[in-house]
RNA sequence: GCCAACGUAGCUCAGUCGGUAGAGCACUUGAUUCGUAAUCAGGGGGUCCGGGGUUCGAUUCCCCGCGUUGGCUCCA
């Protein structure tokens, strides 16, 4: 639509038949989010936005915040606003303020209530500088920011008597601002560094209306019934300890589940031409020297002393395997040699990011290093890259986004041409492999470039897991060698990579995007054999006895309880199939089939079924 | 590490305005022998996270630890 100048965006509006219209928060011109109030400045493609549109979405979001801010000051009139942006599901706003407590949430809740009511018009006004700094004079945070910005106008927004600095833009009138929640308060630091004030930080959510905002809390408490810590705990996979601050124990359950996963990992690796290797978990400290984890990764190391010479518990498995290639040496014919360990680390993580296996003090990294030549790196990526989707998929990741990071601007070691060499390889191989990602300029490790791998679970987040790195500094400092071709010496390109990332996180990540409910292959419980009295628990443990001889995941119920209880628990621990024998399964030598998903497949011959869950395991049915 | 909240039986939680505690599930014993999501009855089980302090008396109030949970990248 063309506008004539000199009219705002709301006389536009009016003009398209929609005057008045309260869905309509604010306009993108020329792709730009804008304020209604807004004057057309000349011709320009305009959008109205509402909070359909993300951009539309992002502005009422953020005239939340400013909601917020405008109730905390009525309240706690000393407390200094700070910033207060839009994230990924609602939004915060940092206060210099005593912290608050969860009666104060409340009552900021309510007051903001109020300022909806009250219906305020929100007004853009362009300061001069110096009028900016008056206006904010008792606010050392707006002052410094102020400080910090270029030349020209500076923005802000009243909505009533609450005046806050903001580039916008906002919602009209407080009064759509109708379904708000805030949902978590948090200590957080000025500009995130730990070095800076510590400020209060209020977390909301807001929608239109209040059925969206109902939905927004159901969905959020669907993903707590399926958080991996309570689905742990309930399926006796996993356990944490107080003895033992982010060490997580496997249970009898949870190890059928991991060595599952590993079966698989391993068989996978070896179809790639793979050897596995496993270094020690304690190494002399000289190594951490070598490798430049002493200078660089001291204070996440756990550090022992052993004949009165200090060593460190690894936190990464490449020193360990380097020690392993340069115990004998190596031509350019067995390039690509591919070593994979599933190696234990140790990290000493702060005990405030701690979080059930997705962030803990050890892990198992499903590592491997892939040492070639400069110019077979390209292959090796792609090749890499094929085992990536090809595992993922297996577990049911269709999703995967990937990203490229390139060469830091500052402080990473290697020359330009090995540089350019590796990250035209990552670059090649992607596009040889026709995948779409994105690309993170100077996001790279010190030592090369790589690529990460992001999976999407059903719940729609998204989980780095896999990660391809191209190294040429840690070979160079170990003095790792080969002979080439031409008969001298050269030091090779070592290609570290993980896929799953941590065993521990990835089965956590595996339980939360399927509840608990896992494919077959993956179930640490697949079948439970339900006799229907005592009388049959012969034949129950007949039956069970030959689901394990076929190499399936089988218990008997042999409790005595009647059928309904022993199903009822059956389905608790999301077992797959539950196979009732009574009088007439044991007289038939059948057993009477009921899935997870509470179907009924009737009786069947034991061998019929044995084959079948055999055929169904061995293909990893998800 | 920092901020906040929390810590009661194996689990989920109630309770005590300060007088040393209770439910359901689980476990155990007995009865029941019951065909697709909970049979009934009895029993055992707690240093109320740990250490100090206040008090005649602390699981309860205060302080210090430890642990758990949610945050600590998003730039007016």
């Amino acid at each position: 639509m063309t506008v004539p100048s000199g009219a705002d965006f709301a006389a536009v509006l009016a003009a398209a038949g929609r005057g008045g219209d309260p869905t309509v928060l604010a306009v993108s011109v020329d792709g730009v989010s804008r304020d209604l109030s807004m004057t057309v400045a000349g011709p320009c493609a305009v959008q109205f936005l509402t909070f359909e549109d993300e951009a539309g979405f992002d502005v009422f979001r953020h005239s939340t915040a400013h909601l917020l801010a405008h109730a905390v000051l009525r309240l706690f009139p000393d407390a200094k606003p700070t910033i207060g942006p839009v994230v990924e599901e609602g939004f915060y706003y940092d206060f210099a303020v005593r912290p608050f407590t969860p009666e104060d949430l409340a009552r900021i809740e309510a007051e903001m209530a109020k300022i909806v009511a009250e219906d305020h018009p929100v007004a853009r006004l362009e300061l001069a500088r110096e009028d900016a700094l008056k206006a904010f004079a008792d606010n050392p945070f707006k002052v410094e920011m102020i400080r910090a910005f270029e030349e020209g106008s500076i923005t802000a927004y009243r909505q009533g008597e609450f005046l806050d600095l903001c580039r916008g833009p906002h919602v009209p009138r407080t009064g759509v601002l109708k379904a708000v929640k805030l949902t978590k308060m948090a200590g957080a630091y000025w500009r995130g560094d730990q070095n800076n004030e510590q400020l209060q930080r209020i977390y909301g959510v807001s929608f239109p209306d209040a059925a969206r905002l109902e939905a927004h809390l159901k969905a959020i408490e669907e993903a707590r019934e399926r958080d991996h810590r309570k689905i742990g705990q309930e399926m006796e996979l996993f356990s944490f300890h107080d003895e033992g601050t982010g060490f997580p124990f496997w249970h009898a359950k949870g190890m059928l589940l991991r060595n599952t996963v590993i079966e698989y990992w391993r068989e996978v690796h070896r179809k790639y031409g793979y050897n596995e290797i496993l270094t020690p978990a304690i190494l002399n400290m000289s190594l951490w020297q070598t490798s430049g984890h002493y200078d660089h990764y001291r204070k996440n190391m756990y550090i022992t002393t052993i004949d009165d010479v200090p060593h460190a518990v690894k936190p990464m498995n490449c020193p360990g395997g380097l020690l392993v290639y340069k115990s004998r040496m190596h031509s350019y014919r067995e390039f690509p040699l591919r070593v994979a360990e599933l190696g234990a680390v140790h990290r000493h993580e702060l005990s405030g990011v701690l979080h059930g296996l997705f962030r803990v003090r050890s892990f198992t990294q499903d590592d491997a290093h892939i040492f070639c030549t400069p110019e077979q790196v390209e292959a090796a990526v792609m090749e890499t890259i094929g085992l990536v989707f090809e595992i993922y998929k297996t577990f049911g990741f269709d999703e995967v986004a990937v990203e490229l990071s390139t060469r830091p601007l500052a402080g990473s070691i290697g020359s330009d041409e090995a540089w350019q060499i590796a990250e035209a390889g990552l670059a090649a191989a992607l596009k040889a492999k026709a995948i779409d990602y994105q690309l993170n300029p100077g996001d790279g490790a010190f030592y090369g470039p790589k690529i990460d791998f992001h999976v999407k679970d059903c719940m729609g987040r998204s989980w780095q897991c896999g990660t391809i790195q191209v190294d040429f500094s840690m070979p160079d400092r170990f003095h790792a060698t080969y002979e080439a071709e031409d008969g001298t010496r050269k030091v090779p390109v070592m290609i570290h990579r993980a896929i799953l990332g941590s065993l521990e996180r990835f089965i956590g990540i595996l339980i939360e995007n399927c509840a608990g409910k896992f494919p077959l292959w993956l179930n640490p419980t697949q079948v439970k054999v339900l006799p229907i009295g005592d009388k049959f628990a012969e034949y129950a443990k007949t039956v069970n006895a030959a689901l394990l001889q076929a190499g399936l995941r089988s218990e008997a119920d042999l409790r005595n309880e009647k059928l309904g209880k022993k199903v009822r628990d059956a389905q608790l621990q999301h077992v797959n199939y539950q196979l009732v024998c009574g009088g007439r399964e044991a007289e038939n030598g059948t057993v009477a089939v009921r899935t997870r998903g509470g179907e009924d497949l009737g009786a069947m011959p034991l061998a019929d079924l044995v084959a079948r869950l055999k055929d169904e395991n061995a293909r990893r049915v998800l």
